[in-house]
DNA sequence: TATATTAGCGATTCATTAATCGCTTTTGAG
DNA sequence: CTCAAAAGCGATTAATGAATCGCTAATATA
């Protein structure tokens, strides 16, 4: 036989996800996979029961890792500001190297077809939108921002811009710096959070 | 014979958005389509060469519709901040009663598969960005808005946050009130745009 | 080493769906 | 009133793609 059905399940994701950022999600068949991972269209299944299970693994697998990457920003030693910033910047490097995110995000396999992968995309904005929350309000306690400010709504709206620039970027093709946009974004919505 | 092309033209058009509105882009088939028109499957071929030529058009036809729904804030004789103000609320309430549109906007035929839609939904986002833009410029020279702002940056991040606001719309299921979500979006953006 | 287990594959099945075709029905212009 | 053009339909086609099946080959373990 090939390689065991961890490391395999694994390869599969990562096929997955790369077939997703270059075809979108719906054209990333169980075909485009198993070419992308180097094995036949009928293994796939072998480790997988069906297609929707690839996909509701990999929006978890990348959800996880990018909370991974954002965990040194809620708990460091700068301020809430610089942290803000950084973590803002920090999550357009991470959807730049994961483009297969975005796709998923502006598909309608998941505004639409599967209520199991909408559950997992929400649980994974909850989560995320739980810890900026808590970032701000340590930099309105701090002072460094508005004590009139709602957290809650605030990261609201921060996740919407974010969103916003995602849209954008996928629908532009991905042909602009992401990153590059972290700093104006930051420009933009730190006016709100300007201590008077 | 049954009614006149350009009637069902029309009809196939709202038969599409209705469709996409219920079941996502991908998923409103010719089948679908023809079910709401009340013809045959193979009848809708009579009136339009493919199915891509059905959504090319219906995305013009949206497009057009909320320029118009939106022309009267571009120009009226109150305040270019009342003006925005209105204009965000009447875009809201377009898109609450017009749910084929962010199923378009998520959609992965959208993002991936089709160059023209993609060309339609920008050139649609160009045209509403360059009338908001002049918008903001008469606010700025009026005094209203802050001396410093950049207009189109400014507007690029206001289509964000209402792209992102879509999103979030769609992805809940539209279940939430959008268009009351017209005020706190006004209260927001609007810190970003106060004279100092 | 023997053997049960698991990974892998090619061929096949089944469902879906856009698009075509031949034929019928309706309509409107002359 | 006539008849050509247009609208409509059911059946069919062709393509695609997820999932199944029977078989083979590799591997772990006893």
């Amino acid at each position: 036989m090939g390689k065991p059905t961890e490391t395999r399940r694994a390869e599969i994701i990562l096929g997955a996800l790369s077939a997703a950022a270059d075809l979108g999600l719906g054209a990333a068949t169980t075909q485009a996979i198993a070419d992308r991972v180097g094995i036949g269209q009928s293994t796939i299944f072998r480790h997988y029961k069906s297609r929707d299970e690839i996909f509701a693994a990999a929006i978890e697998s990348i959800g996880a890792n990018m909370l991974r990457a954002l965990e040194p920003y809620f708990s460091g030693g700068d301020s809430a500001a610089v942290r803000l910033k950084e973590m803002i910047h920090a999550q357009l490097i991470f959807v730049s190297n994961n483009r297969g995110l975005p796709r998923i995000l502006f598909s309608d396999s998941l505004h639409i077809d599967s209520p199991i992968l909408k559950q997992n995309v929400q649980r994974v904005m909850r989560n995320y939108s739980s810890r900026v929350v808590q970032l701000v309000q340590e930099g309105i306690e701090a002072g460094e921002f508005d004590k009139q400010l709602d957290p809650t709504e605030t990261v609201r709206y921060l996740m919407m811009l974010i969103q916003g620039l995602l849209m954008r970027w996928s629908l532009f093709d991905f042909n602009f710096d992401l990153e590059a946009e972290a700093a104006p974004l930051w420009d933009f919505f730190s006016r709100i959070l300007k201590a008077e």
